[in-house]
DNA sequence: ATACAATGTTATATTTTATAACACGAAAAA
DNA sequence: TTTTTCGTGTTATAAAATATAACATTGTAT
């Protein structure tokens, strides 16, 4: 319920959230471009990011780590969001909804992730034997 | 164990510390004068707070509220401290400690700290803000 | 009335962040 | 192979956030 408040609170600046991601300023700013993350804004324009955008910050970097390209993980990431959102007013109006926490989460990605492994095998392929 | 290193890993600037204690920039620093928190230094000489300095600077406020000066606030806070540090130091000097990398010791803290909630309730910040 | 404690306010210097443009290596496309 | 595109680095410039220090203010105790 408050946990919500929590994570969506616009509190750390884009130092705090290099250190805690290890992603460069362009690299963040990047993927804000991509719509990835949608942070707040101070009072003097300073990019406010929450827990929840540091946790899609993370979730972005382990994707491209396993070789997928931001098509890709807009796919995965902005898809699992819209299912999110309707399971969530699905499950609200039917019974008392329960929340899905992060290991969760988590788990749908990986799934998620193992179709997108699948597809992008060949060009790994093409790459390390061919090239 | 590695809570430790969560709670002490320098990340915080003033505006976020500002926003998380509801203390003005001028009242931190003061607390810092009397030694009721040293918090590190970033390069530039920009603070930087860890959780555990948040969690002080909470309590001092606590303590002002319920109307004991800075003097009170200093022997109660800074003597249960001394007897931290001896403890810490018997202990240190009990066992060879466990060396880490800078890189090591972000991604614990980083891990810890995004899914802090889950069954920690050792902090006050915690409490309020990640849970 | 004076002195001190805790905090506000203001001015100035430095650091950090925002924006935008250009650059570059690697991979994809042609 | 040559040309594009993608993801990121780098640099320059402007604006905001922070550091420091001095002085001001309010309340409290002496």
């Amino acid at each position: 319920m408050s946990s919500h408040i929590r994570r969506t609170m616009p509190l750390f600046p884009m130092g705090t959230v290099m250190k805690l991601t290890d992603l460069s300023a362009r690299q963040i700013r990047y993927y804000e471009q991509h719509h990835l993350i949608t942070p707040d804004r101070s009072e003097g324009n300073r990019r406010l990011y929450s827990l929840n955008d540091i946790d899609r910050l993370l979730e972005v970097k382990d994707l491209l780590d396993q070789g997928i390209n931001m098509a890709g993980i807009k796919k995965i990431l902005l898809k699992d969001e819209s299912q999110a959102e309707k399971l969530e007013t699905k499950e609200s109006s039917a019974k008392p909804k329960k929340e899905f926490t992060d290991e969760e989460l988590r788990k749908l990605l990986r799934k998620e992730l193992i179709n997108a492994g699948r597809f992008n095998r060949s060009s790994e392929v093409e790459r390390r034997f061919f090239h």
